[in-house]
DNA sequence: CTAGATTTGTACGTATGTATT
DNA sequence: CAATACATACGTACAAATCTA
């Protein structure tokens, strides 16, 4: 697979598209990198702005982690703990502000769960580190 | 609130914290724009990258979405309707691939739900639709 | 420990394409 | 048709973090 600069769908789109692919198919395991942003350059003959608009797409999809002067790898997702949802609470799943995703230290690309008891009260989950469940 | 091209905190990241604020204060409400990428230039001195940077924070934290040739607006989200979890059934949150998004049309930084039932099956719903209940 | 190379982050510029008004 | 607005894509430059020799 490869990269066709004239066709309609743009160069960052294709070059997601075929690396979230290699990550889906097991090609690029949990922890392995990406490559450099030089070397996709490089690789497919295109410029640094579709290589990181591709990253960006991926990050925020919660595929791979970016770290200054390190690179890129695809992201391994944390071990989810249960959490049994109580009779008569409700549970909306939504972005967290920027703000929030810092204070709960979440990677980019990973939703939080909002979770309102029977009380009222209001509790943030991380999305990436927790299945709910109701027991049989 | 203005915007300091020698603080450390970046260009980008201060406008996005500025719109944020004014969204949920409920200065800019749903519907309303925020202002072109030309506007927004200007009004605070700063190059384009910036303003398209900081629009995509908001953007991928579902709190705008973006038109070509209209221009950004606050962000409507859709009522939810009430989704019961049956007994047995878990849940995870997680954002959609790229071709999941645009079969779902879903707005970017909107995740979703993948409700997994006793017997197995999977349900993937729309996490800006969807509110999950577990009844008293 | 230091110096240099590598890598990503931020920010600017230009040009062209496409959709809407 | 023209003006406006965002999308894509190329370029440059420098800063900051990391890694290596």
């Amino acid at each position: 697979m490869t990269i066709d600069p004239r066709s309609h769908t743009p160069v960052y789109v294709q070059l997601a598209d075929l690396l979230r692919e290699r990550i889906e198919a097991g090609d690029l395991p949990a922890g392995s990198a990406i490559g450099s942003e030089t070397q996709l350059m490089q690789e497919y003959g295109i410029g640094r702005d579709a290589v990181r608009m591709a990253i960006s797409t991926l990050r925020s999809e919660g595929l791979v982690t970016t770290n200054r002067g390190r690179g890129s790898v695809v992201r391994e997702a944390p071990p989810r703990r249960r959490v049994e949802l109580v009779p008569g609470a409700t549970v909306v799943a939504r972005m967290p502000s920027g703000t929030e995703r810092r204070a709960m230290q979440l990677d980019e690309g990973v939703p939080v769960l909002e979770v309102r008891g029977p009380d009222g009260g209001v509790e943030v989950l991380p999305g990436d580190e927790v299945e709910l469940t109701r027991p049989a």
